[in-house]
RNA sequence: GGUCCCGUAGCUCAGUUGGAUAGAGCAACUGCCUUCUAAGCAGUAGGUCGCAGGUUCGAGCCCUGCCGGGAUCACCA
């Protein structure tokens, strides 16, 4: 149940009784009436803006419109009182048995505590990493990596029907040089001694591939012209590098569920059909670009080309369809792509994108417009850069020599939890730090570790409580608490935040930011924290009360509660919650 | 020079899509371990939300113009 929405329905309801009744205009647009928890919890549970929105538009003082609406709210049913309070704010206080309900919701739903319908089971579509298949994944990817994943697993949660997709570079001149890095090593396997010349890619990852390649095709490659051999050579390699990043991906916990080419819509026609369908619309011609603003690139030549007008869907100017050569761009490949995407039957698509791409977002906007006649909606997320550290020194990264920092290595380092996690502990927008010392450091300066551990100490509790009460806590016995007994108000406290996931999870899905999961779940472990802690300085706070049975039940229902939404919000985030930490 | 992102406490960052007296953590200072995990908690202190206008009942959030930092800039992918 989400508490907000529950009495939005009853507000909005009322506000109709009183528009039949004359005493509100008819037409009045309810849709800006919202309900969210006051700033200051001290104005209530729940705070409406509904008098200052319609003041307005029914030509009414905010205060005589928020005095109608408050007597009709009183007698509902859990409300407790109504309060009027600065411009127009209407304050509902909700009774101690209504929150104390919402443990029973959240033991009975579980793990699924949090799962909406706001989605609507919308088609969605979340493309992202695609990094290209020239290598292993780089730390670089790790972000996007994680990002993308969390955001599909929240909007899942949300009630969106979302596939997740890798779109593979298979089709630009970056894997023909894989292509020949890859023969080089089959020549080397074959016995020759090699060496590598700039431009290629000089990882040893390479050399497995020139060794399958010798032994599916023995020698007969080296008599090949390149024309003949590269197809072959390039094939295996793509395939051998999507193979290492699978594996990247699966070191991480991420699995998409398409995996979709470039080049099979080269192959396919698809790109053409594309061009034809924008060409039917009147949105390609033949023209000349003005040169950019400022200083020239060196090489720049005035010169014919195709281009497509993005300039009408809101971008700076047209852009390139075909490169000099005559040869399709990566971009009108990328439009077939989306169109693609659309004629799958996705009408939301949100792409993650790495900062070096932040320009290329409003002519990949325009394309989704031009091809689905303004019916999808194309959002791009940019995550930006991590900078690494190692005890506060920065770590030094070059692609020459090859010392890049590899996904693995990081994941190796500090553990798939904890990259996940501070992954998620900054907006996607603002650049990210990361310490490898200060990340697998074990304190609450550790956001990870501060949220494993209260979960771990819940187990721990609920572990032992068995003891206490001379017989197994089983699910069973929880569900039948009586909640009653639970009145301090840090109890309280921590039941509202509970019964706050569902929101959050809604909001952050519809925002498209799973970093709020992330401190939704900082501020719970906080509150959990604090209570326990009040066990210590008062006695009659702790878990376990000796010689009150149905109390020491509540409040072992509450915790138990507090550990299922830790796990749920984790399991947005992909990582485990932890059951113990010695 | 154009475009995009960022600018909030000494530092790192949140800020519920425009709500009430702007919040956390770190660092500093003061307390709390015979008792469910001190990997924790409580408290003190710290702010002209980059600057200046505008929009309205109301702006950290929206608009315009500046200032500062980053990314990017026909044809690469």
């Amino acid at each position: 149940m989400n508490v907000f929405n529950y009495f939005e329905v009853q507000i909005i309801a009322v506000l109709e009784a009183l528009t039949r009744e004359g005493k509100l205009p008819q037409g009045l647009d309810f849709t800006r009436v919202t309900v969210e928890p006051p700033r200051d919890a001290n104005h209530g549970d729940l705070s409406t803006n509904a008098a200052m929105v319609l003041a307005k538009p029914a030509a009414l003082a905010p205060r005589a419109i928020a005095e109608m609406l408050a007597e009709r709210l009183r007698p509902l049913e859990s409300v407790t009182e109504v309060s009027i309070a600065g411009p127009g704010f209407i304050n509902l206080r909700l009774d101690d048995a209504f929150w104390c309900a919402r443990i029973a919701d959240v033991l009975a739903a579980g793990p699924r505590y949090g799962e909406s319908t706001a989605g609507q089971g919308l088609r969605t579509n979340v493309e992202y990493v695609s990094a290209n298949p020239t290598g292993p994944m780089h730390v670089g990817h790790c972000r996007g990596a994680v990002f993308g994943d969390a955001l599909a697993s929240l909007l899942v949660k949300a009630g969106y029907d979302v596939t997740r997709e890798y779109y593979i570079n298979d089709a630009g001149g970056q894997v023909d040089v894989l292509a020949r890095s890859a023969y080089l090593r089959y020549r080397e396997a074959l016995g020759e001694t090699i060496s590598i010349p700039e431009g290629l890619y000089p990882g040893d990852y390479l050399v497995p591939v020139g060794e399958r390649l010798k032994a599916e095709h023995g020698d007969r490659l080296l008599s090949l012209d390149e024309a003949e051999w590269l197809p072959i050579a390039r094939d295996t390699a793509i395939d051998a590098m999507m193979a290492l990043i699978r594996e990247d991906l699966a070191a991480l916990g991420i699995a998409h569920d398409v995996f979709f080419s470039e080049r099979t819509l080269h192959a396919s026609g698809r790109v053409e059909e594309t061009l034809e369908a924008l060409k039917a619309k009147g949105l390609i011609y033949q023209g000349v670009l003005a040169p950019p603003k400022g200083k020239l690139p060196d090489d720049w030549e005035e010169r014919p080309q195709t281009l497509f007008r993005s300039t009408d869907f809101g971008d700076d100017v047209d852009r390139a369809l075909k490169k000099s050569d005559g040869s399709w761009t990566y971009f009108a490949a990328d439009i077939a792509y989306h169109r693609d995407k659309y004629l799958r039957g996705f009408r939301n698509q949100i792409d993650v994108w790495g900062a070096d791409h932040s320009g290329y977002i409003t002519r990949m906007q325009s394309a989704v417009k031009a091809i689905s006649d303004g019916n999808a909606a194309l959002d791009v997320k940019i995550c930006q850069l991590v900078k690494l550290f190692r005890r506060g020194e920065p770590v030094r990264m070059s692609k020459r020599s090859g010392s890049f920092v590899t996904l693995r290595d990081v994941v190796d380092e500090v553990g798939r939890d904890v990259v996940r996690f501070m992954m998620l502990m900054r907006k996607n927008d603002a650049p990210l730090d990361f310490d490898f010392a200060k990340v697998t450091e074990q304190s609450k300066d550790n956001p990870v570790f501060y949220v494993q551990y209260a979960h771990a100490r819940i187990q721990s509790v609920l572990r032992n409580a068995g003891k206490d009460l001379g017989e197994e806590l089983t699910p069973a016995l929880l569900a039948g608490a009586g909640l009653s007994g639970l009145r301090d108000e840090a109890e309280l406290a921590l039941i509202k935040w509970l019964a706050a996931f569902p929101r959050q999870v809604e909001l952050g899905a519809e925002a498209h930011e799973p970093h709020r999961i992330a401190f939704y779940l900082y501020d719970l472990a906080s509150m959990f924290h604090s209570l326990w802690n009040k066990g210590k300085d008062d006695p009659a706070l702790r878990f376990i009360i000796a010689d009150d049975r149905p109390l020491t039940l509540a409040r072992l229902a509450l915790i138990s509660a507090v550990g299922h939404v830790i796990a749920s919000g984790l399991a947005i985030l992909g990582v485990e919650p932890a059951q113990e930490m010695r």
